[in-house]
DNA sequence: AGTCATTGTTTAAATGTTTAATAGTTCATA
DNA sequence: TATGAACTATTAAACATTTAAACAATGACT
């Protein structure tokens, strides 16, 4: 495989976390696994549209989903999205970090 | 701060690394700073685009830039940047043997 | 079996966002 | 002032998101 269809790909996956939703659902599910109707709860919103964001993160491989009956369950599909989400939040907020001191500097 | 704005501002990041000539340029920024030139050299491309997708980095504080003289030099705004980012590409690997793995058994 | 409520997915249209390309601008230095 | 380095503005095309309605699958009740 080419690098450059690595990089799309890799960006595939990244874009699949660039949405406040879909950040919320992982930050839901960091150790946990939870059905649509429990996930709907917190996030509110319309079903299919949190349906369509559960279902782009399945696609691209940062959810599983699982049948069990009437219900689905969705989890991370490994702990390393939850430690890369983890990451990212922490240069997030270091970032936040510094422009607030910087702020006060003045 | 709320727990929305939070979840927004950390899709804003993960957004940012959605591309395949920005993760290239994460890649190539691993270990060192280079300047503009330099990266283009590598990725190709328009000057006027690559200019935009380090502004979208930057701005989001992925990347730190520090112009001298003549030339502008960029690098990764910290080493979470880069271990968030060598995960991504272990969930998008893992992945891609998962299917490879499927495809064969057939 | 037939009907109903619940759970979730799919589809389509409207709206919103991102990107690539072009042209033009700024800044440093020779 | 001419040149190379990098940034900014604009815009059409491509892509993502929201909404609402239609659809499918399961289980409960009679």
């Amino acid at each position: 495989m080419t690098n450059k269809k690595i990089f799309e790909l890799h960006a595939e996956v990244c874009r699949a976390l660039g949405h406040s939703l879909r950040i919320e659902v992982i930050d839901l599910l960091q150790d946990k696994e939870l059905c649509f109707t429990d996930i709907l709860d917190v996030t509110g919103g319309l079903k299919s549209n949190l349906s369509q964001h559960l279902s782009v993160m399945t696609k691209k491989g940062i959810l599983k989903s699982r049948r069990d009956g009437q219900f689905t369950y969705f989890s991370l599909s490994s702990k390393k999205v939850a430690q890369a989400c983890r990451l990212m939040r922490e240069v997030l907020m270091d970032n936040l970090k510094k422009q607030k001191d910087l702020l006060e500097k003045m």
